[in-house]
DNA sequence: ATGAAAGCGCTAACAT
DNA sequence: ATGTTAGCGCTTTCAT
């Protein structure tokens, strides 16, 4: 193995060929004191030379702070997610602090475990998916005193701090709106609600609203399954062969909701005029798809902003709101009509 | 802003609590030197009750070493880099190193910038996606000898470490698979080449291989675009808008060929009637779409965990093979067919 | 405007 | 088997 000390040059080494203390040098770098403007430039120059990266290690140590936040997200495989992050990211590093990624697998242990390494790593913040988190990990972050903030979720009591929106709400919104096409018999198609209270609650959301007008979603028209095409293919399949067939199918999100549209095109169902079919998300091909999908917009990369924006005033000591409220803009397209004669 | 002192409890508070020396402490949560079994089960109590988590940065520091590797990949949005990385993460875990991940936006400052940055971080060793980087990105690499690896390409001379395939080759198999059907008009939708050397090198594939038989790939049957959707369906338009249209098209990645997939279903053309389509990368849906896609393949989780024990392999300076060739399966599904009359 | 020195939280010789 | 001590590379008082 290559020694460190050979081949990386050290705050020292710029100190020795600028003829500086490392005092001085540490202040020219961080602009964090006063350097004669002739001799600040001799120490850039230099450590351009020695191609000096301060190691972040002991800056964290020195400084007894790393200004750096965590983010953590369930997979990375689902793009609306990165849509998050990444606004996550670029709203943090604009404000002057790193971002650790993890991910949690929609498993509460890994999630916890997770957290405990991005405050190992220094995370002074953290960005949560959802509601839902394992109480030893809210009683870490509490005794810590770590800010974090909970998102695609909204708790109105404001006992954690949210960024997002009630599941619930938009889950009545899209259901009234097949309501109001005269849609009787539904069906839901939500992702695996093990560790997944948005999914979780959005169901909920279709059931009660339609419990509110006297109809019921009985459990057998409620299927869940997991992100792969197949899965939801043949959930799709499943709604419309129960008796009678759902003529309105709410998925959680836009890529079950794929899954149906295109296994109707396999099955030579058409959509809308034989079963309306919504969405949420909003995803980039959702209003390429054949029909468009009707679907609700979540807005992922203003959460992601708004939460950067949330911790880092939280750590510089700003009084914030607890409870930020998104809107979520429903979108109408083709893929929902009338209901079936 | 809460003290750090007084809510996070520190290897020396441990020590106290335990009524032991602060290596004694360090021993025993390492398992890193003989500690009695009984002082052991004491000192991890002890760390447990005060939810003891140790500071990354003091180790690093303290240990010369961080046992973190860095990842960049190109965007988050992409689900393939996500199954790459993830891969590499899990791999990476396994063999005792923790992942930083970054992103590079496509843009080799950026790239450069976020290596630098990962550099600052610890990282001891870097996965890299594509074969072409900043000359001053290699020089740095090569001057801290920290071990890298390009991925998603081959260098076959073996100057950069490279695992992965010869986009060149695979894109070549793709066009004789078409030319074997009797195409003689083909199109490329293409990813933006800018700084995407895996795209520019599937164009050439195509390009070489109908050079080969004495066909031509004119300029205008070319198109790059970015990955929405709406680009890719007005690049399938353009291809299919020129005199004569082309018969066949090679799109360098599936979410191009989605697109191209959906405006032929929008224009009424028919695929692989009047028109082959044919991608690369192999997602989740490509089976699924109507028609199902041919495609290439390409094994990103296995590239990812290759590229991960070949850095720990270097870092605990085991020899290793520089070019490591990943085999790429052509996938012929419905999309592609006879040319038309 | 600059430097000397203490110290961040931990690990790893080097004792014992 | 355990403790003492000297750093790791940097920032930050406190002097000058």
């Amino acid at each position: 193995m290559a020694s460190k000390r050979k081949s990386q040059s050290r705050i020292q080494d710029v100190a020795e060929a600028a003829g500086v203390s490392i005092t001085t040098v540490s202040r020219a770098l961080n602009g964090t004191g006063p350097v004669k403007a002739e001799v600040r430039a001799r120490i850039e120059a230099v450590a351009r030379k020695l191609s000096y990266i301060p190691e972040r290690a002991a800056q964290d140590l020195s400084r007894r702070r790393s200004y750096s936040l965590g983010a953590i997200i369930p997979t990375l495989d689902y793009s609306i997610y990165a849509r998050k992050i990444d606004a996550f990211r670029r709203r943090s590093e604009q404000l002057g602090y790193n971002v650790l990624i993890a991910v949690s697998d929609y498993n509460s242990a890994t999630e916890e475990s997770q957290c405990i390494n991005l405050l190992r790593s220094g995370a002074e913040g953290l960005m949560l998916e959802g509601g839902v988190h394992n109480k030893s990990l809210y009683k870490l972050l509490d005794s810590r005193h770590v800010p974090y903030v909970n998102t695609s979720t909204l708790d109105a009591t404001g006992t954690h701090p949210s960024i997002g929106f009630s599941n619930k709400a938009i889950a009545g919104k899209a259901t009234q709106h097949l309501l109001d096409l005269g849609h009787k018999v539904f069906g839901v198609i939500a992702a695996n609600t093990g560790f997944n209270d948005r999914s979780r609650e959005r169901i909920q959301g279709v059931r009660e609203r339609l419990a509110a007008v006297g109809n019921t979603l009985l459990g057998q028209y409620v299927i869940e399954c997991s992100f792969m095409l197949a899965e939801s293919r043949r959930a799709f399949r499943q709604v419309m062969n129960l008796n009678p067939p759902a003529t309105a199918i709410v998925c959680t999100n836009d890529i079950l909701a794929m899954g149906a549209i295109l296994e109707a095109q396999h099955m030579g169902v058409s959509v809308p005029r034989e079963v309306s079919i919504l969405g949420f998300d909003d995803l980039d091909w959702s209003p390429h798809l054949l029909p468009s999908l009707t679907t609700l917009l979540v807005p992922m990369a203003e959460m992601g902003q708004e939460a950067a924006t949330y911790l880092c005033d939280r750590l510089q000591g700003k009084s914030v709101r607890n409870s930020i409220e998104m809107d979520v803009k429903f979108i109408l397209r083709e893929s929902t009509g009338p209901a079936p004669k």
